[in-house]
DNA sequence: AGCACA
């Protein structure tokens, strides 16, 4: 049974499925942090044109990575569909540049040129984002990957997110001014039995997401990174 | 359903 379509193993994941109502910049984020738990993403690509539409690659820099997540994230409901994942068909231009076996592809044809231009014409320039993604960041918020390939417990995706190294004297106030700047925030609950740690619950896995990926790793104090993950369910 | 990187 090779339910990933006959595909052989890929750095590189091919979403199909995805909501194209999207715009390009903002689902190209979310993947990126929807993906980044599983490895070291190098690139994701996504386009907008009519035969492109609501597809997507991801880069890893680890084949494993790129396993995980395609069983992992297999049909995971994101933007109200569940996402359809393969190994990507041929090797992405990022990875080949990376192991220096990159070579500019062949000149296209008249006719694929002519489409291309097409597509520029209707890949209509998108309102710059809205939200503050960038806001709180000190440092040490971007990498969040020190186990190297091999030993792997990635929860799975969870709405609540799971806080741990605080000091003991953070308050739910304190946590609410960094969570609340995140789309789809509900409440913070610290744990009154257990100082240090606290759950934070959002709408949905994909804002849970987004906010891990901005927060994980953020210092409190010097000493007091933030260490988030999902929740157990 | 549809496999690109300009």
């Amino acid at each position: 049974m090779m339910l990933s379509g006959d595909i052989p193993p890929n750095q590189t994941i091919y979403i199909k499925n995805l909501n194209e109502k999207i715009k390009k910049e903002e689902l190209k984020r979310s993947l990126y942090c929807l993906f980044s738990q599983y490895g070291r993403i190098l690139d994701v690509v996504a386009l907008k044109t009519p035969k492109l539409r609501g597809q997507a690659w991801v880069c890893f820099s680890e084949v494993t990575a790129a396993s995980n997540a395609v069983r992992q994230m297999q049909n995971f409901p994101f933007y109200d569909k569940p996402m359809r994942i393969q190994y990507a068909k041929t090797k992405s231009d990022c990875i080949a540049i990376e192991e220096g076996s990159y070579v500019p592809r062949e000149k296209k044809k008249k006719q694929e040129e002519k489409a291309e231009r097409k597509r520029r014409a209707e890949d209509t320039p998108q309102s710059t984002v809205p939200n503050g993604t960038h806001g709180a960041s000190n440092g040490a918020s971007t990498a969040s990957f020190r186990q190297g390939p091999g030993a792997q417990e990635t929860a799975p995706p969870n709405n609540i997110l799971f806080i741990e190294n605080l000091p003991h004297e953070t308050t739910g106030r304190m946590l609410e001014m960094l969570f609340e700047q995140y789309p789809g925030f509900k409440e913070v609950r610290l744990i009154e039995a257990k100082p240090g740690i606290a759950f934070v619950d959002f709408e949905d896995e994909v804002q849970s997401s987004m906010a891990m990926q901005a927060l994980h790793g953020f210092k409190i104090t010097p000493q007091n990174a933030m260490i988030i993950t999902f929740a157990k369910k």
